[in-house]
Order: structure tokens, then C-alpha cells, then sequence
DNA sequence: TTGACATCTCAGTCATTCTTGAGACATTCT
DNA sequence: AGAATGTCTCAAGAATGACTGAGATGTCAA
């Protein structure tokens, strides 16, 4: 089950660094379990602040903060509920989503 | 493009939080360059630590420590070079890499 | 054996990030 | 209008994680 081994000697001193910075920030947003549970349940549908807040067992204010990361990197959206405009209902951004994935599938193959 | 929002009254407060542990963890082995880095280079095949260090601009302390990280979560593994066993080459474990890019998938969808 | 090389470990320092707390804004209800 | 609700922002404290430096181990070459 193991690989073969380059033929020494000498180990390959001239290979370049690979550019792993897109997969590396997708990986930062879902390094942690508030914003990971945050993706993970909006593939259930759009849900609002207090209730994730809820599921999650966190504050609101902190909620919202992971909310902003993930909203200034595009992979969720936020809008008003049409019959009560307090509520802001957070959907993913899928062509954003999809984006995350292939570049962490880049670095996994 | 905007997906239809819950009827309301009453956001629901029943939701139960989902497991993202593996995917977290796996995430956080992502978020870093360096790691990175080792995990997308290991693709084309072995390289031993000097390799890596050289190429991803880095120590070979530091990649060292970031390689014990990934073997301790099972991602790589190491072996001496038949020849010059003074070089450890490290490999992929594809099975524990597919686990993680699962696990990622399963946050992502 | 001695010296050089490749790698590893670990403690200390430094930087980044998460959480908290207080306050602000917008919307709805009475 | 005033009170209550849902969300947001931001500064400060708390926690987490990366990098450095020094030293130790194991291997090869002279």
C-alpha cells in the first residue's frame, strides 16, 4: 500500500509552492462549528437569526456576527420576511457554495 | 432567485443542532497555508520534509510540526527512504482523505 | 569516531480569532 | 407614542493556534 519512492539522491529542491489561498479561506469560514452549523442547516431551507441561535445554542449577537463573515464572503444572503420585516431570513449563495467546495476539492483531489 | 420564506407566525425554536464535528475538524486542518499546502503537493506523489519546506517557503521545524498535526489526524503517513533513510517521506492516506472531504460534503452538500 | 544532515519535540512568544457586553437601529404591537 | 422584539455593530477580554529557537534523535560519509 505504500508509494514509490523518488530515486535518490537528492531531494527535489525546485517545487513551487501550489496556491491553495481560495480553498485555505473556505477552509477558515468552515473551521468553526457556529458557521459550519449556520451552512449546515440552511440546506434545509432559509431560517432566521433567533433560530439558529437556538439550535445552536448560541447568542444572537454572536450569530449574527458569523453571519457577517459569511456574508461578506458570498456564501449566504439575507433578506426580510415579506409578512413580518423584523425577521431577516438567511438562504446560500449555491454558486458560492459550490465555488468552497471545488477549491477544497483541489487541495483533497 | 430568492427561495420562499416560512409561513409565519413564530420562527420555529425546536431545531436541533446538526453534527459538523468531523467537518469542523477536517476544516481546521485546511485552514491553514502551510497544511494546505502539504495535503495539495502530496497529490503528485511522496516528498520528504526538506522538499516541502523548500517549496512552500517555510522551515522544516515548522513543516514538521504542521506534518505530526496531519499524522495524528491520519491524513499522512511517514516512512524512511530505502536508500537514504535518513529522508522520511511522507504519503497521503487516501481512505482518511476521502473521510474528510465527505464530512466536508456533508456541511456543503 | 567525528561531523554533517534530516527530522523531531517542546516551551515561550506572538498573532489571530472567538465571545461577551453594551448600545444602536428598525419593525411591530398596544 | 411607547414598549417589546429581532438584529446589528464594535470595543475589550479570553482563548486558540502558529512560529521561533534551542536542543535531542537517528542516519550517513569521511
Amino acid at each position: 500500500m505504500r508509494a514509490d519512492l523518488p530515486v535518490l539522491p537528492g531531494p527535489r529542491l525546485d517545487l513551487s509552492a501550489p496556491d491553495v489561498a481560495r480553498a485555505v479561506d473556505a477552509a477558515a469560514l468552515l473551521s468553526d462549528r457556529t458557521r459550519a452549523g449556520i451552512l449546515r442547516m440552511l440546506r434545509d431551507g432559509p431560517h432566521c437569526v433567533c433560530e439558529m441561535a437556538a439550535a445552536l445554542g448560541e447568542r444572537e449577537n454572536n450569530v449574527s456576527n458569523h453571519l457577517a463573515r459569511l456574508r461578506e464572503a458570498g456564501l449566504v444572503r439575507a433578506s426580510r420576511h415579506d409578512a413580518n420585516a423584523r425577521f431577516q431570513y438567511y438562504e446560500r449563495d449555491e454558486a458560492a457554495i459550490k465555488a468552497a467546495g471545488d477549491a477544497l476539492r483541489g487541495v483533497l483531489g
